[in-house]
DNA sequence: GTCTATAATCAGATAGAC
DNA sequence: GTCTATCTGATTATAGAC
C-alpha cells in the first residue's frame, strides 16, 4: 500500500482498499481452491468463469492467475482430494476383514462420513460429465471405487448375507446412488440446533439401506 | 459421397451432401429437441454450444436457429416435458387414495417408470444448477414435487407405517435421492437380452427401499 | 430451409507497470 | 501481489443470398 500518490495521480483510493472492516484474507493455493470449489458447485464447473472465481476471492482475474495455473488445474486438485478421501476408506481395517456384508456396511458408513467431511470436493466429483482429460481421469477412478463396492455386494449376495431377489449389479448402483445423493441436500452448517444430525446421518443411512424404511416388527 | 438424390428428393445444391445412405431426417421442433437433450445430457447444458447441437442434427447453426428460438427455450421445453410426467403421477388414483405408505410405494414405483420412459428429459431436470430464470423455475417445480412426497413420508411415519427412528425429512431425501440416482446409470437400450430389466426395475427399487437389502427371514 | 458470413460478446490466459 | 490492458478464440445470435 503506497503512502501517497504522486501529485497528478488520479485520486483513487489506495489500491486494494476495501470496505471498512472487510479485510481480504491472505490467499494461498489451498484457500483459493476452497473458494473455487464453492463457486464450481454453486454454478457448475463449465458455467463458472475465471472472472467469477476471482471476484469471489475479491481480487482481479490477473491476480488470481498469479496463484493458480488455470481452471482445469483447480478442478484436478479438488478431485484429487475427493478421491483420496474415498480410496482411503478401502484401506481401513474394517473394510478389509470380516463378512462381506459387514465390510459393506462399514464402507457405506465411512462413505457418508467422508462425504460430510469433504462435502464440496466430493460434490464436485459426483457431478462430472467427462468433458476433459482431467474429468475422465477422475471418472475412471470413481468407477474403480464403485467397482470395488460392486464386487463386495456380489460377494455378500453369494454368501446369502444380502437379498438375492434384486440383481446385485442393480443393488450396488442403488447403494452408491443413495449415498451419493446426500451431496445434493446435506449442508453441515445448520444455524439451528441440529448439529448432532451430522453424527446421526451415517447410521441412519446404513439402517435405511440395509433394513429399509418399513417399521421393525 | 452420395451419387444421386433419391427420386422425389428435393434437388438441393451439392452443399451439405451427406455420406452414402445417410439421409437427414426431416426435423421439426420436437425432434430437434430430442437431439438437443441428448447433447445436453452428454456434455452438460453449459458445456454444449449451439454449434454442437446443430452438428449433432447434421445441419448448420443457422439452419438450427430456423427451427428453434434459442438454447434456453430448448431447455425450457425439455424441462416442461419432464415435470409434466412427474406431476401427472400425483393425480393418479393410487397416489391419492389409500394408506400413506401404500400411496408412497405407488408414487415411487411410478416415479421410476416415468424416469425410464422420459429418461433424457428427467435426467436434464435432475442436473440443474439454477443459473438462469428457466432453471430456477424448473427447480422450484421440482422442489414442489419433492415437497408432496416429503409430506407423505411424514404422514406415513406418524401413522406408524414407516420406521420412526430415521428423521422423516432425511428419509424423504434418501428416498428421492435413490430414485433420482437411477438416471445416472439406467440405459434403456441394452444390446443384450436384458430387455425385461425395464419392467423389473421399479419393483426392485420399491423392495430395496422399503424392505432393505438384507435377506428376508 | 439451408447456407456463408459476420456481428457482438465473453471466455481463458498473458504482458508488463507499479 | 495486484493491477490495467490486451490477445486469441469460442459463443450466441442474426443478416441475407440461394
Amino acid at each position: 500500500m503506497s503512502a501517497d500518490p504522486a501529485p497528478g495521480t488520479p485520486v483513487r483510493a489506495p489500491r486494494g482498499r476495501r470496505a471498512a472492516g472487510v479485510r481480504r484474507p491472505v490467499y494461498d493455493a489451498t484457500s483459493l481452491l476452497a473458494v473455487a470449489v464453492g463457486e464450481f458447485n454453486a454454478r457448475g464447473y463449465d458455467a463458472t468463469s475465471m472472472e467469477d472465481l476471482s471476484r469471489a476471492a475479491g481480487i482481479t482475474k490477473s491476480s488470481f492467475y498469479h496463484h493458480v495455473s488455470g481452471k482445469e488445474d483447480l478442478l484436478r486438485a479438488a478431485l484429487q482430494r475427493a478421491l483420496d478421501g474415498l480410496f482411503a476408506i478401502l484401506d481401513e481395517r474394517h473394510a478389509t476383514v470380516g463378512r462381506p456384508v459387514d465390510r459393506l456396511r462399514y464402507i457405506v458408513r465411512r462413505q457418508v462420513e467422508v462425504l460430510q467431511a469433504e462435502l464440496p470436493y466430493v460434490t464436485l466429483l459426483l457431478r462430472l460429465r467427462g468433458n476433459t482429460h482431467t474429468e475422465r481421469w477422475a471418472l475412471d477412478r470413481r468407477r474403480a471405487f464403485d467397482g470395488v463396492v460392486g464386487d463386495l455386494v456380489r460377494e455378500a449376495v453369494d454368501a446369502g448375507q444380502m437379498r438375492a431377489d434384486v440383481d446385485p449389479a442393480v443393488a450396488a448402483r442403488l447403494l452408491s446412488g443413495t449415498v451419493n445423493s446426500i451431496a445434493e441436500w446435506y449442508r453441515p452448517d445448520r444455524p439451528d440446533g441440529r448439529a448432532q444430525e451430522r453424527t446421526a446421518l451415517p447410521e441412519d443411512v446404513v439402517r435405511a439401506v440395509f433394513e429399509g424404511f418399513l417399521p421393525r416388527e
